[in-house]
DNA sequence: AGCTAACCGAGACGGTACGTCTAGTCTTGCG
DNA sequence: CGCAAGACTAGACGTACCGTCTCGGTTAGCT
């Protein structure tokens, strides 16, 4: 997937007054390799300049932070996974935990790349900003996936969207971010439970 | 309740071999006048050393981290706020919420340190260990309220203690990490209302 | 003598496949501006090719580098000031270190460009031998001063003209280089009077 | 008398609160090594702390400036030379051109060095007061070498002491900075003579 | 009249060096 | 032995320029 880097020779250079993708394309391998290979805490600017042989300017002339950087290596595994309609409200609760939260991150590189991103908004305002623009369109994305249930008739109405989006969302992330996205099925199946039972209709009548 | 950092002319010195409360405490404001005044992205043990008058090896020999240091800080805030026991599973999940988590964080510095513990806790590996200690801890506590609600018989006592604590604190976290403190009394509410849904006894008897 | 540069508007172009007059005179007009509104200091090609609104390639293919174009700069100068005969031996070396030398460079740009030529050279060997060129010319021109009171009969005819004209133009360099040019009128009465001394006829019979 | 790099393993660290005379050494010796093998424009503080293994920080705590540090080379390099009196003012003027200009400068590594420190004065303030502050002593110290032969009635007592110095130091600095230190002995001659006649005592009695 | 060649501006490219900051270690000298 | 102090190596930070390159467009002069 990720093209190997050993023949140096390449020397990229200049394609004119506009933005080389090849320099471009490099600078992300490199990124995404030192993530994987040494973790956030080797992850520096410097580093990824030297290993995709690229200038430091080049980097910080595309990209105003690291927290930028960041989240471009991280789009850059979105997408690949779908996020289909699967008609059944405890099904897309599933897919969502499983292609986009906890079963994306989980294993490969994303979760890292992930909560990088999060570290780095704590004390990164420019990062802040970019990371909760980004979440906020996950949650309202997210939310259409409550409210197809709702509009089928198959949960309680009067359900909060936001709300139950926001609870699966920050339980996925505290796993992230406590290191226990290992093992998740039957907790995911918990959780899916829970969602459920608070969800069904006709609760009183 | 912090003293005043003013009166520089101090000079601590050595009280013999042993650790000297004043340094220990003064280095322990200092972090806190720091991240109250500069944030996670100013605080830096030379800064705390410096603000604080003492020696970086001073620090070093007592804290082994950064993450170790806002720890610290983080449990000298603790245990201002108690954590009764209503006798209601509802109000306890009130009281959980508004007392130990998101109101705890709210307003104050506690929040901030425990952002900057979670932030340095995705790339130091020490200071991982410590915070996911503290917060197996934590969730251990949070579940008594949960089975004792079981054991009163107020719940259905097939709820998923684990599981519903970590909904609850996954999503304060994500509040925290998110920067949506603010305004959290009706989401508190709503988070109240949907666990004790999930909870309800007997739901099909 | 030079002309304003607010008239941004005027995108110059090319002119077709030939050296555009234009763009060289904007060059020029830049570089002299830099150099005396921010000193060697913040002279760049870099900063030239902004104020001339040029391309980089456009100094580069003219000039090869910063001493070339510097040298260019205070050839613009030059000229400026004539080196007429006296008649007399002293009245000429006045005129000389007036004109030509001390008194040039002193209040305007000519000094600070003519410095900075010489602190290019100490580094770039190609400033170096463009320098040492010019150098060699001015001296050989100086001689003939010499070389005409000596024709006249005033000196004495074994002066050595290399050496005097050497000894002023030092003189003068010093001055230049450790910024002494202001006040300098009496001591330059005292180098005439020392050179007149040293070169008087008859000096044993 | 410069010893070897080669032994790198030292590891030189702190030695408690003060300043380490080992480093200083080091970073001087690199400092020199570097100017004679690469020359000016491969001096930089960069440079210079790759090459000592030196922090950059330690370079910039002790010296403010390359040209500071420039100057401290130099500074090694002088005192190696005796300036004597000799009791005879042309013997005294051949040796100070000998002892402490041309001759000091030429061939060894001094000339480079003190033409980087009059090359870098005239873009750095710094470095100019430094030059110019160390200029002036020598010039100082130099006219007494005149008012010694003035006081012995060995010359003219009306002599200009100051300009006859910086006659003399002209015109070696013009040799320094137009790279002809090479064969000045004839030079050097005639430059004391055409001094020699400009001082003879009693000229018109 | 069309083609070519060189110019122009613009600005990206890989680099080097800047001067500052922090990390974490070490040693001294006082108490 | 703990302490304040502050030096040390190491290396990342973000910026400024360097000199080279390619682009897209323009114009002059040759075919």
């Amino acid at each position: 997937m990720t093209k190997e880097h050993g023949s140096v020779a390449v020397r990229r250079g200049s394609i004119g007054a506009k933005r080389n993708p090849a320099s471009q394309q490099a600078i992300l391998d490199a990124a995404e390799a030192i993530l994987r290979e040494e973790g956030l805490s080797g992850f520096s600017i410097e580093a990824v300049a030297r290993r995709a042989r690229a200038g430091k300017p080049t980097i910080y002339r595309w990209w105003p932070s690291k927290a930028a950087l960041l989240l471009d290596v991280y789009h850059g595994f979105k997408n690949l996974r779908q996020f289909p309609d699967t008609g059944n409200f405890e099904d897309d609760l599933r897919g969502f935990l499983n292609n986009q939260l906890i079963g994306f991150w989980h294993g490969g590189l994303c979760g890292t790349v992930f909560r990088s991103i999060i570290a780095e908004a704590q004390s990164d305002p420019a990062a802040a900003e970019a990371l909760f623009a980004y979440e906020r369109g996950r949650r309202k994305f997210a939310e259409q996936l409550v409210d197809r249930a709702k509009a089928r008739g198959e949960i309680d109405p009067d359900s909060n969207s936001a709300i139950i989006v926001e609870l699966i969302a920050g339980f996925a992330w505290h796993r992230l971010l406590t290191g226990r996205l290992d093992g998740s099925q039957d907790d995911i199946e918990a959780v899916v439970a829970i969602i459920g039972a608070a969800t069904k209709k006709n609760p009183g009548a």
